[in-house]
DNA sequence: ATTATTGTACTAAGTGCCTAATACAATAAC
DNA sequence: GTTATTGTATTAGGCACTTAGTACAATAAT
């Protein structure tokens, strides 16, 4: 998965939600060492600093710890990523259903909605 | 529909998107008269000017339309209206299948959240 | 032992967002 | 005709985000 990276929210909150994503997906599995901070700032396109407040949000959701000078890995603790997995899905879900809502459609409208965009994009 | 507003992303965008809501959900009927600027303002609790800039915005996506001391109002184009309202509903969609897939998440997946959560709330 | 790597910290500058305060022209309301 | 309302514009200041550049201590690599 490439970086997604949009103008209208501080570019530090969506590096350190996409690393989470590569996490919970097992891009980078559990106890695994990540790349150092200056070449996944480098591969994203941005600061070094950008990319430091990022993984700092990380450590502080707990799903990656940093060893000083031995890098920075992922957390061996296969349970709380799960758990991160879970919430990230139902807060998306709940998300995806209130929008859906606020535009006026029913329940039955969101699943047709649903249907239409997997039928167009496979 | 209270003012949601978070801090993560510029006040004015997510005034305007929540205006837009309004408009195509009917809050708002088309050709109907929109409240004063300092008025939404005021009930939305920031800066007319911040309001101001929303509501540019808004007219940007033809979705109203200004008359100098005469107030704003909702378009009269309801074609228009639905059209916006289809493709907030299909980005929407789209966002959540992308954003259920990049957690590592299959469709079925999606499908039992869905469940979940309309069974948890109602 | 020396060198390179790594995480981290710091300052400075530029930019956009938001608020506050004020002002003005056009016109609706009276 | 007078007043109030409305959209709009302007200036100023504070704040967070981002970049750039530099630096340092700890330790892995050689």
């Amino acid at each position: 998965m490439e970086w997604k990276l949009t103008d209208d929210r501080p570019i530090w909150m969506q590096l350190s939600e996409q690393m989470a994503r590569r996490i919970v997906a097992g891009q980078y599995p559990p106890g695994s060492k990540l790349p150092p901070v200056r070449e996944l700032a480098a591969d994203a396109g941005v600061n070094p600093n950008t990319m430091q407040r990022a993984l700092a949000q990380l450590e502080s959701d707990g799903l990656a710890v940093s060893n000083r000078t031995a890098g920075r890995a992922v957390t061996e603790d296969s349970a709380a990523i799960e758990s991160v997995r879970r919430t990230m899905a139902r807060r998306i879900t709940k998300e995806f259903l209130s929008a859906i809502a606020d535009l006026g459609y029913t329940r039955e409208d969101a699943l047709a909605l649903l249907k239409e965009e997997e039928d167009t994009h496979g």
